[in-house]
DNA sequence: GTCGTTTTTC
């Protein structure tokens, strides 16, 4: 059965045995060219050994003694795979325990068969595997080897059996079956990067660094490819944040792993969509003080976060770097700084961005277009969105839905909802289809500004296109039913969202909680939170927020804090909107004493005091009669660089009256609109109804 | 590049 034949295909034995490795990074290659394409298409560079699953052949390597005794022999384990596949194709089934009890007793053909590969070296059993591997299809032929091995006990190290197996199962998106098959043995560092990698591969974010820990705990490093394989996924997933990105740095830093190119453009990256763009540029300095050159991607990336958190003279410095570098910023480096300029600057900055890129002749795409009109809505510019239009249809780019929803929202924030006809009458014009996301747009416009029968017509214009409503048209509709109070509609739609086959998520709780907290309708609201969890939707920071506000408005301060309390034991870190919700019951109840307790408890945790809650201590204070408190406040938001608006001055005004101070209204008008405050109707009736006051005691005295 | 939906002040 053993066949010895001389060499067919020269090869070198080197890329034989590399190609073996289930991951290329787990040694070093010294030809780092070839280990690219092992792992990238194991399927390509194996074809020369195994253009079908007849043999595999190497040839001598003059310099690797270790194996010379066997290179020049081709082994045929077309026996061995027919012999396995004799009841049909080969299926993937792995069970939690090992179904494969040591032979009792043999098949003699089998035992021959057996006998027959004893002598075939582990490498040829790695390759075989790894071209097994290489294709979905024979998966389970592959397992089945590795089984036939165990039960034989032919290849004498079955972690890296195993260690092929989990990465290739990862790479097919069998993640369950990876893990099934890594609890047939106790994970090793070749097992446990395997399973890393897969976990990785397939954005189960938690298991991969769940597993990076017990292998911490079971005292081995994790690989640094695994390191950049979660960065990528956890960048993938959007769902990136700092603090966490910030430990996995510190491990790596920890065990003195050494950074490579990717690895280092993967943190930083990292950094900047976690919106941390400081320790972004901070490691982009480190790296290139010690030779590691960035990515023309991971550079966008940071000018993408400086922009967007308003930092944009170091987002255009970064962008200026990039270019006196040699390379050609691209339309998607041109978005990134507009998008600081839409965000921050003045209207004309953000025109000339646009000039300037067609002068350097790159192109502006759907998102350029889409920033500008952003900027142009932004400063109430509706004719110039509209030439900006008519330009992309001129520049060959076809305006589509996205940019109407855009143009649309800009005029909802502003509150000119009445635009929306002009909007739907325009994009008919130039004959683009409203799109899901639109309608989506167009109903909550609608709602917010309780056109609640616009809102419906829009919702079945929808259905007769044929667009099915998503989680958000759904939530949209029923938010804003309840915020209008039309709570009897709002839980019909509910129903009727389940009854589509739409399942409600965290934001439809989230809504329906708080409509039954707003109406005291405690038992229904707790029957909705148990559905919620036996639904398998965790409540989030939201939900524990919407429950403080509503326990705290309706008095019920006991059970506001024990949701506070449950959120934290539940590892959810409380927001500053949580301790605003809180401070401000207790507020409107006058009970400064708790407000203020429950201000330091904020402070004590880390959190800075916003201008909300700043301004609901001030009403604290107010409703409790303590109005030199409440000024004492103002004095400290003007002492931390907190700028005070309207609602400060206003609850000041409202705090003077409560303890019949009427004089002194005047005064802090004054100051509110010295102060650069653009008074509204509510600061203006509190001045009026200070001086109804005033008349009022003059004329009693 | 998945846009759009939920929580807090007078």
């Amino acid at each position: 059965m053993l066949l010895i034949q001389p060499p067919l295909v020269s090869s070198r034995f080197h890329s034989l045995y590399f190609i073996t490795r289930p991951h290329h990074r787990f040694f070093q290659p010294p030809i780092s060219a070839f280990s690219a394409t092992a792992s990238s298409s194991p399927s390509s560079s194996s074809s020369t050994y195994f253009s079908s699953w007849n043999g595999l052949e190497a040839s001598e390597e003059e310099d690797d003694d270790e194996f010379s005794t066997v290179v020049r022999r081709r082994y045929d384990f077309s026996p061995l795979l027919k012999f396995l596949s004799r009841f049909g194709p080969v299926e993937l089934v792995l069970d939690s325990v090992n179904t494969e009890p040591s032979p009792v007793t043999l098949d003699p053909v089998e035992f021959e068969l057996a006998e027959s590969y004893k002598a075939v070296p582990a490498p040829y059993w790695h390759s075989l595997l790894k071209s097994l591997c290489s294709s979905r299809s024979s998966l389970g032929l592959a397992y089945a080897v590795v089984s036939w091995l165990e039960k034989h006990n032919l290849c004498f190290s079955y972690e890296l059996l195993y260690s092929i197996l989990i990465h290739a199962l990862g790479r097919s998106e069998k993640l369950y079956e990876a893990f099934l098959l890594s609890q047939k043995q106790t994970l090793t560092p070749l097992t446990y990067n395997a399973l890393i990698g897969a976990c990785a591969r397939n954005n189960d974010i938690d298991k991969a660094l769940n597993l990076i820990s017990r292998m911490r705990r079971d005292g081995y490093q994790s690989d640094f490819v695994n390191y950049s394989l979660v960065i990528q996924a956890l960048t993938r997933s959007n769902k990136i944040d700092s603090a966490l990105l910030q430990n996995l740095y510190r491990e790596i830093k920890h065990d003195k792993l050494e950074l490579d190119v990717q690895l280092v453009n993967d943190l930083i990256m990292g950094f900047a969509k976690s919106g941390d763009p400081s320790r972004a540029l901070q490691l982009l300095g480190m790296a290139q003080s010690t030779g590691l050159s960035a990515k023309t991607a991971t550079l966008v990336s940071i000018i993408s976060a400086l922009a967007n958190s308003g930092r944009t003279v170091e987002a255009e410095a970064l962008f200026e770097e990039l270019r006196q570098s040699g390379i050609k910023p691209r339309t998607k480096a041109y978005n990134a700084l507009l998008r600081g300029y839409v965000k921050t600057g003045p209207l004309r900055d953000a025109e000339s961005m646009v000039s300037e890129m067609e002068k350097s002749g790159v192109s502006p795409d759907e998102h350029t277009y889409s920033l500008l009109i952003d900027a142009y809505v932004n400063a109430g510019r509706w004719e110039s969105a509209r030439i900006v239009l008519k330009e992309m249809e001129a520049g060959d780019v076809q305006p589509n839905s996205f940019v109407f929803s855009r143009l649309l929202a800009g005029y909802r924030d502003r509150g000119e909802w009445q635009k929306t006809f002009q909007v739907l009458k325009e994009m008919k014009s130039i004959g683009v289809k409203p799109d899901r996301q639109f309608y989506n747009v167009v109903i909550d416009t609608f709602g917010k500004f309780n056109c609640l029968d616009h809102a419906m017509t829009t919702f079945d214009r929808m259905l007769s296109e044929g667009i099915e409503p998503d989680r958000v048209t759904w939530n949209t509709l029923i938010d804003c039913h309840c915020k209008h109070g039309r709570h009897i509609v709002a839980q019909e739609m509910f129903e009727a969202m389940e009854k589509r086959g739409c399942l409600p998520c965290a934001t439809t709780y989230n809504i329906m909680i708080n409509s039954y907290g707003d109406q005291e309708r405690w038992d229904d609201m707790k029957r909705l939170l148990g559905k919620m969890k036996s639904q398998g939707v965790l409540p989030n920071v939201v939900t524990h927020t919407t429950l403080v506000d509503v326990y705290g408005k309706s008095g019920r301060f006991n059970d506001a804090i024990d949701c506070l309390e449950e959120m934290k034991s539940v590892g959810l870190k409380p927001s500053s909107t949580m301790y605003n919700a809180l401070i401000n019951a207790y507020a409107q109840r006058g009970l400064s004493e708790q407000a203020v307790n429950a201000f330091r408890v904020m402070t004590s945790d880390g959190l800075k005091p916003s201008l909300l809650a700043l301004n609901s201590l001030i009403n604290a204070f107010g409703e409790d009669r303590r109005d030199a408190e409440a000024f004492a406040v103002l004095q400290y938001m003007k002492e931390n660089g907190v700028n005070p608006d309207v609602v400060t001055y206003t609850t000041l005004m409202k705090a003077l009256i409560r303890v019949d101070k009427f004089q002194k209204v005047p005064g802090v008008y004054e100051e509110m609109i010295m102060s650069g405050c653009k008074p509204d109707r509510k600061a203006r009736s509190m001045l009026r109804s200070a001086l109804r006051y005033m008349k009022q005691t003059l004329r009693a005295s």
